[in-house]
DNA sequence: CACCAACCTGACCGCTCGGTCAGAACCTGA
DNA sequence: TCAGGTTCTGACCGAGCGGTCAGGTTGGTG
């Protein structure tokens, strides 16, 4: 039997607790009475207090690589609609990780594992645009990204019933692509 | 030789520092050093750090509760464009007040004197959906209220430029009001 | 059994934080 | 000139932070 469990629990702990009061608002002492465990033992775990933030964000970080490798091989005409889609499914996948990506944002933006965070949401913002160079429709198309994910992070609702309400405001707003 | 006041020196220094390291990411030490004054002489003019913050927020919630006693006395079929019109142009006002805000939630969202905000927002909301009971119009006003604060938050282009782009996305994202 | 590596811990470290306090320096009007 | 309120400060405080370390505990394996 792996006594793997700690380091999953530690995980587990943290998310709830970054989420709660966010990353600066919770110590490492507030996860470890938590969990049950003595600090020291968080540190065996994770080299660093940020090592435990870059797990838990690390799933929903490599979603975002794939979503924008994935539009990069589609045309401009359908780009629109595949990367609201795509975003929107990713975020509501991984609601808690974007929260608390949000609340980390900009401090860890130059975290080496992050500097590409920034390259990737503007990959998205250009395929929300339909790749448009017009200012006012990336505008447009930072807007819905942003309010997508804000919505996704504080509201209630079932992911059932805000997946279709998300994408029919978000092909709303948008121009759609051109051929 | 005008003597500045140190106060309003204070204020304008802890905006630029909250504005680039955030709120918990400022110290009373860097907003002394940067002032150049001692850190005593900060809480001298200001009982604690938070009421240096609360100083910086206050014309914009003032703002914030002007604009929803306005959107009170308006009928449901104007209240959507007076609600975009009104927002924009006080997000667009008070632009780093707005970052500071988004920062600080929802830590300071049970402050005494910001436990109001959130229904203040909420009052958004429904001027933004045009007063609708639909979910759906609702999170699309979320959606709007969020996206756009956060493009004025960082988005670097001119607010005479910025102004109509906001409005047109949010026209063509939220229902007209019914009469 | 003994051994060893993985796992865990209490005690401790250096540092920064927000905040306090007694008193010095600085006006300003009498 | 002096008095007295306003403004400012260095020294200090207790608490909390992330992180280190030497050593104890545990459980599987030969």
């Amino acid at each position: 039997m792996v006594r793997i469990r700690t380091r999953d629990e530690i995980l587990r702990v943290a998310a709830e607790l970054f989420t709660r009061y966010g990353f600066k608002g919770t110590s490492l002492h507030d996860i470890a009475a938590e969990v049950g465990c003595s600090k020291a033992t968080l540190l065996y775990h994770f080299a660093h207090k940020d090592a435990i933030l870059l797990a838990l964000v690390e799933p929903a970080r490599q979603s975002l690589i794939d979503l924008v490798a994935r539009l990069a091989g589609i045309d401009d005409k359908g780009v629109r609609d595949a990367a609201i889609g795509g975003f929107i499914d990713l975020v509501l996948r991984y609601r808690r990780e974007v929260a608390l990506i949000y609340d980390v944002t900009p401090q860890f933006l130059q975290e080496p594992a992050f500097v590409r965070v920034r390259e990737l949401t503007d990959a998205l913002v250009a395929g929300f645009a339909g790749r448009s160079a017009d200012p006012d429709d990336q505008t447009a198309a930072k807007v819905l990204l942003a309010g997508i994910a804000a919505v996704v992070i504080d509201d209630k609702r079932d992911e059932v019933e805000l997946r279709p309400a998300l994408v029919a405001v978000a092909r709303r707003a948008l121009i759609p692509g051109k051929d």
